[in-house]
DNA sequence: ACCTGAACACCGTTCAAGT
DNA sequence: ACCTGAACACCGTTCAAGT
């Protein structure tokens, strides 16, 4: 029982690490951390008990923790954009959809990653997370038949509608579960104050309360992009 | 000089608030402090010494510093919202373009709004502010002719473009001036940055670079509406 | 009913000191 | 060069006490 820690003393370092820290050691564990807890449970003192390392070593290798949360989200969405390099045999179209759908997805994964998302494009709209976001969805928009001239504004409109329409998704999905008692609980309380609101100030809400009670979130985040590619300006 | 203080002491109260505090001061308060400073400026402390009270009358009145943000947004968003009732002789389309860019100036004159505005929509994504946004797009989208079983459909994709456009216009713009020195300024910073990618990797990015340095946030923005106007279905 | 404000627990960040 | 961790300043929240 306790003999292995006597009798290999240079193999267990039972307490510290004894390996240099890195940044992406870091930055996994904070991924980590907001997956578990959300963004409220990534603190310093978590991220250093964790890696049995002081508060100083982080700033030495990330930064403040605004980086640190910067940093874990651009590593999420890096990842998931090159997971989605192949599969070049799709249409445009098609193409377009999937990197949609796989932000759609990573932001079910990763609940913290909606607000994260904003906040990054916020303080740095046009750094590494557009640029790369830009890049996934623009390769196809040009394969697509938009004529030059309207490249840029094409896939910023459907880059804004991926990033809206994540954020409102964020919760109503609830991870993996698409179709779980949880969600349509929330859709039935919904409904009913939607019900109770004033009819003459709020006619469409009104109209709309049964679609939204029955929609999928899956389904609607495709029909928003659908829309958007129709309404494309085409060079045939 | 120190007369005044004598002769009329039941007129004034020189230290306290001699009226009881309002939810709607509190939340006055609360927009303009972030609007002079920003989210960090928030803490109670400031606001508690704005008002000369304590902290424990914020939570009375309101919550928790996350509840009096939310009443910040949902105030902010309604106000611009009322305004906006009036002018019933546009198209149902110049009516949508009229809201979408009243919240994009909103986002404009309040730079906190973005992120909070997602925070709001992660954490109660049919609640209120969510209601009015959808409300006075959706009125519209009837009347432009969208089929009925759409209307759900087409009245998301609108506002979750908005939503996400508006985030990244947070900051290039700043404010009101629009073509400051600093804008084009960061417009040229980041081109360069654009530049500096590997060409066989970021092959788009380069093929836009000079229409992103050139561009118009609110005419992009503009493009987007329109493009998004133009795909969804019609009954005629 | 409404407000006060001291007290508490907790947090991000720094930096002199170590190796 | 890289890491430690005590110390600091500050913050949100609570709650017994007041009016």
């Amino acid at each position: 029982m306790w003999h292995d820690e006597v009798m290999s003393p240079t193999v267990r370092r039972p307490q510290r690490r004894n390996q240099v820290l890195s940044r992406d050691q870091i930055v996994e564990v904070a991924v980590d951390i907001l997956d578990t807890g959300g963004e409220s449970a990534l603190t310093l003192r978590a991220v250093t008990e964790r890696l049995a390392t002081g508060s100083g070593a982080i700033y030495y290798r990330v930064g403040t923790r605004d980086e640190l949360l910067d940093a874990a989200t651009e590593a999420v969405i890096t990842a998931v954009l090159m997971s989605h390099v192949g599969g070049k045999s799709d249409t445009p179209s098609d193409a377009i959809t999937g990197v949609a759908l796989a932000l759609f997805d990573a932001i079910a994964d990763h609940r913290w990653l909606a607000t994260r998302l904003t906040i990054q494009i916020v303080r740095h709209p046009l750094g590494q997370v557009t640029v790369s976001i830009f890049e996934a969805i623009g390769r196809h928009i040009q394969a697509l038949g938009v004529p030059q001239t309207s490249w840029f504004d094409a896939t910023s409109t459907v880059v804004h509608y991926i990033l809206g329409a994540v954020s409102q998704h964020a919760r109503v999905g609830g991870g993996a579960t698409e179709g779980g008692p949880d969600r349509q609980e929330f859709l039935d309380v919904t409904a009913a104050a939607w019900r109770e609101l004033p009819p003459e100030r709020y006619p469409f809400m009104h109209s709309i309360v049964d679609q939204m009670r029955t929609h999928q979130d899956r389904q609607q985040f495709r029909a928003g992009i659908t829309i958007i590619l129709t309404g494309l300006p085409r060079t045939r």
